[in-house]
Order: C-alpha cells, then structure tokens, then sequence
DNA sequence: ATCAACCATAGACTATACTCTACTGTTGAT
DNA sequence: ATCAACAGTAGAGTATAGTCTATGGTTGAT
C-alpha cells in the first residue's frame, strides 16, 4: 500500500509517517521494476510497526526509546542475549511507571476523600 | 526559604522553577516588610506542590494537565462538585494509562519469548 | 570595602515531536 | 488533454518543557 492508505489504516497523518520514516522508524521500500515514479510501499509489516511505535509512545517511551525497541527486536546489530536483555529493561521501564501512576492515583483519591 | 533552598530540596534547579513560577504552577510570596529586595519566599506548601507537579509529571500528565488538577485542588474557582469531577476524570485517565502499559507490557513479553 | 554567592527580570536557545508549506512529479478518471 | 488527488523532497513553523545567558541588584562573611 502507499502512504496515504497507511496513514488511513493507523490513523496518523502522512507527515507524521514521513516523519518517522525520516526519523528511521519506520521504512517503506520501492519497487525497482517501476521508473516512472519513486512511490514507497508499505506492508503489513509496517502496519504492526507502526502500530507498536504509537503504543510505545501513548505509555510514555520518546521515539528514541522506541527506536532502541525497534532495533533490538528487528534490527540485526544485537545478540540474542543483548535483544533479550534490552526488551527486559524496557519491562522494568513500564513496571516503574505503574508503580508512580499507582501512587498518583492513590494522592489523587486522597485529594478527593478531603473534599 | 528562597529559590535555591527550595530547588535543593525538591532536586530540580532554579531555572525550572521559575519556570513553573512563569507558568502560574507555583507561587512564591514577597515579604511586604522587607524594602531592599523583591525576594521570593517559598513554603512547605511550595515543597509539596512542587513534588506533585515532578509525580504528576513523571507519570505523563502534562504542565497544561498538572496545571488543572491545582486549580481544581488549590484554587477557588471551581465549586467542590467541579473539583470531585476533575480529579476523577484524572483517576480515570490513570487507570486508562495503566492499561496501556500492561498491554505493551504484554506486547514486550510477546517479543522476548519468541527470542 | 569588597567579593563570592545569592536574588530578580528578560529574553535567547535547545530538544522533542510533530505539522505545515512550497514546489514538483505521477496517476487515473473523464 | 486536463485536472483532482495522490506521490516525493526540502525546509520552515509550532507547542511543550525546559535551559541558559545577560544584566543588574542584594546579602553576608572577611
């Protein structure tokens, strides 16, 4: 599919999409049997990508700690064990952030058993 | 005390405290007896205040949120109905970002166990 | 008296994450 | 053939949240 069709199916505007493209999270691919124009196509891949880089963002990851996600799980310049032992820091980051939004949650109730 | 005792204390530095100051977040109070300076004085309120803002923060509330749950908290511009309702709807949006984060949790335990 | 260490304001600068504009080329329907 | 709707690149602009610099006044110890 072309960028205007993925930009449909995830729901984020083409410039956002080529903005990460630009930002290296993402990445279409050309067809080099066609020369009459330099269009990037998308897959389902891309689709489940994408989907995970606004998941990742919505709990609080900024894009560069997306990209590490990304490149530990589909890029090749890490180990098993590294990729392994990224993604388990990444679970600890998330664990972290449940316990704080806990604790926000529970000073927040206290705010309300005061009024 | 003044700015750098309170920046000492909370752990964030001067500059981002007048910051917070500029954005209406905190409010340090001048001493009218005191002629030769325009200091500004600051409280254990301040210090409390100061520690939500960092928590509410850490948790992915912005300074435009954060800066609601003080009004509907400290201010007197909404009745104590209006307030009830805001910090719910915050506990709300909580309970919304705990879900994403054990989604993507659930997601990262996904990617290791195929590693 | 003077000097480091503080206080204030105003405004410039930075990083992140978009968002939009300008311009140009391609495609597909009429 | 032409025209809207799409594609691409390059680069400017925006919002958020700081961060830093310049400038000048104040305080307290020596």
């Amino acid at each position: 599919m072309l960028i205007n069709e993925l930009a449909k199916r995830v729901g984020v505007s083409v410039h956002t999409i080529r903005f990460y493209e630009r930002s290296g999270l993402i990445a279409g691919q050309r067809d080099p049997h066609v020369t009459s124009n330099n269009y990037f196509h998308y897959d389902e891949a891309c689709v489940e990508r994408l989907e995970l880089i606004l998941e990742a963002k919505s709990v609080g990851f900024t894009l560069a700690e997306i990209a590490e996600i990304i490149d530990a799980w589909y890029g090749n310049i890490y180990t098993r064990k590294q990729k392994i032992a990224i993604l388990e820091h990444k679970i600890e980051a998330l664990d972290a952030k449940i316990r704080d939004l806990r604790e926000m949650k529970k000073q927040i109730r206290d705010c309300i058993d005061e009024l």
